[in-house]
RNA sequence: GGGUCAAUAGCUCAGUUGGAUAGAGCACACGCCUUCUAAGCGUGGGGUCGGGAGUUCGAAUCUCUCUUGGCCCA
């Protein structure tokens, strides 16, 4: 692929006698089509060069024209004000994007990741607690970016990090001898587990020899007691199978579930290494590292006075075994933004471990805003969680509604439906920046309308409908690429430019919105030139031309809405 | 109190490392289906980019400060 921005920088550099890197990060793509498809400001150079901008400008102008045989890409450059307008051969231009999208499998996009291992810690929920709403961000952004990265050639872990160890267990492990009788678990796992967590809460405020109790199962558990870790496996496996429902919905893919209790016995090392390094020190009866030089005005508790262990010294465990096992360049954290303080800490302390700079460098968290709901704050205690199965199941209810009402005659209602409906689900959370809250609200998500998924399915559906229109597909050397020079073609064919590179701010910010919008851009730019050209034509020439931007506009919408864990209906 | 993130149209949000006249969707009004799916397309109204100061040829974007709100703090 001809990187346009690189060749004009390159021309510039000789004539301008700067060098090509910091052109190349001066040349802007202007917002109006008009001012050309690349644009260099003068306005930086007038002050070096003691001359205004336009003067600058005309000059570069006249020595590039010179030189115009040696770059054919080039059409025409412009001066306007202190502006220097390029314009690229659109013929030249359509050619090489049509050539790059049709092979868009066998693209250098691999050599991007070259490799790289990368490990993305996402979703992570809690066992025994209900799976709902507030879980959805983490397992689908983490799920996006899982599918980016490996897209760009990185060799990606996903690591479903479960919240399977704590005292709560030792809690349930107590209910569940007292009245585990009374409950069928095995039937409802997780709203059982749930009322029997309830209770056991209440008894323990009552009776401080079931506290007792409680805190004496986890003790066992931690020790390997083989009744209390039968019924904690039980528990475990029961819950994971209630979660699978929900990844099953969702396509969500995991390499590994090791979660915390995975780490019970790798914290001892833990703290035998931060204690050499002299740093562990002793503070009100707990083990803690003191983080206030490196800026942190809160020290990282390591062992709690009564001897247990915490989330950090869980999380450092982690570190240390994936450090060790995925040899990582980079190791994401999907949770929301309540916990930066906490992975703060954790990374600090983390370059005590004695690891690699490499690892301590690799560290990311990867936060995002919160969902409320319109009364405020979800809490498992209170009540008044949304399950995500619930939000998943009316998605397709409501999409099985709109089909009856805009397509009734359509086949497989029921596969299409969950196609939309999670769509929807899915892109709604993708749609806006990671930092930005959300209040639930069924009608916003469950919108159809707009910048929804269902829309980029909507017009790739079309793109299809018109492919199975045509009833043959032209060849890629048959095009006439100057049947594309219109105002809707070209739109088009620049942002399908901007595919790959969009991908590539995708993981540079991890933001998989930056994806999000470009597919509405490119559904958006589509939906213009359908409206505004026919494409089932007499001319033949045209037709081919047009049927072919067609394809690859699908193929690339396919592609995008995939790696979003958007999938897409052939027909809805 | 300390730390941290945010604030752009009535609502929800874009705005690529500072660049040309700040853009979408929803909502509202109007127009477009005898021809490729109207879950669509087009037109229109609507802005003190939270306030102020600064840096710069140029600031929604960078710096400082203030205001409001979220989150975290053994």
């Amino acid at each position: 692929m001809k990187n346009f921005k690189q060749i004009i920088a390159n021309k510039i550099a000789e004539i301008a006698e700067l060098s090509e890197q910091n052109l190349i990060t001066y040349i802007e793509i202007p917002k109006d089509i008009k001012n050309g498809d690349y644009s260099f400001p003068c306005f930086r150079l007038a002050k070096e060069l003691k001359k205004a901008p336009p003067i600058i400008a005309n000059e570069i102008k006249e020595k590039l024209d010179e030189k115009s045989n040696e770059m054919p890409e080039i059409e025409k450059i412009e001066v306007v004000g202190g502006y220097l307008n390029f314009f690229i051969n659109k013929d030249e231009l359509t050619k090489e994007i049509l050539q790059q999208v049709t092979n868009i499998e066998t693209s250098e996009k691999s050599k991007v990741g070259n490799g790289k291992n990368i490990v993305i810690d996402y979703s992570s929920p809690n066992i025994a607690k209900p799976f709902h709403i507030g879980h959805l961000r983490s397992t689908v952004i983490g799920g996006a970016l899982y599918n980016i990265y490996k897209y760009l050639g990185y060799n990606v872990t996903g690591i479903n990090h479960l919240g399977d160890y704590g005292t709560q267990f030792g809690k349930l492990i107590e209910g569940y001898k007292l009245w585990g009788n009374e409950y069928n678990i095995e039937k409802d796992p997780i709203n059982e587990l749930t009322k029997i967590y309830i209770r056991i809460n209440e008894a323990c405020k009552q009776d401080e020899q079931i506290l007792e109790n409680c805190r004496n199962n986890f003790k066992k558990l931690e020790e390997g007691d083989k009744y209390c870790t039968e019924i904690w496996e039980k528990f475990r496996s029961l819950s994971l199978k209630e979660f699978q429902k929900v990844y099953d919905l969702l396509g969500s893919k995991f390499d590994s579930w090791n979660g915390e209790a995975f780490y019970s016995d790798k914290m001892p090392e833990i703290i035998d290494i931060l204690d050499r390094t002299g740093k562990l020190i002793e503070s009100q009866g707990a083990k803690i590292i003191d983080l206030e030089d490196k800026g942190i005005n809160t020290p990282c508790i390591i062992e709690k006075s009564n001897g247990s262990t915490t989330y950090a010294t869980r999380d450092l465990a982690a570190i240390l075994y994936r450090a060790r096992t995925y040899d990582f360049d980079k190791a994401l954290y999907l949770t929301s933004y309540e916990q930066t303080l906490h992975f703060k800490q954790v990374f600090e302390v983390a370059k005590l471990l004695g690891i690699d700079e490499k690892y301590t460098k690799g560290l990311e968290h990867v936060s995002f805003g919160m969902i409320l709901l319109p009364t405020g704050k979800m809490s498992t205690r209170g009540g008044n969680v949304i399950k995500l199965e619930e939000l998943l199941n009316e998605a397709i209810t409501r999409a099985k509604d709109v089909i009856e009402q805009k397509n009734p005659e359509l086949e497989n209602k029921e596969e299409v439906a969950k196609k939309v409906g999670i769509g929807a689900v899915i892109f709604n959370d993708l749609s806006a920046s990671r930092i930005k809250d959300e209040v639930f609200e069924w009608d916003a998500i469950l919108n159809f309308q707009g910048e929804t998924g269902p829309y980029l399915q909507y017009t790739y559906v079309r793109t299809k409908s018109v492919l199975e229109k045509a009833e043959y597909l032209p060849k890629m050397e048959e095009i006439d690429t100057k049947k594309l020079q219109d105002e809707y073609s070209q739109n088009i064919i620049k942002l399908l430019y901007n595919f790959e590179n969009t991908l590539i701010q995708v993981t540079e910010k991890n933001e998989p919105s930056i994806l999000s919008r470009y597919l509405i851009e490119l559904a958006k730019a589509y939906s213009s030139f359908y409206n505004e050209n026919k494409i089932i034509v007499e001319d033949k020439d045209v037709q081919n031309a047009r049927v072919y931007l067609t394809y690859v506009v699908g193929k690339v919408l396919k592609e995008g809405a995939n790696l979003l864990g958007i999938e897409m209906p052939e027909k809805m």
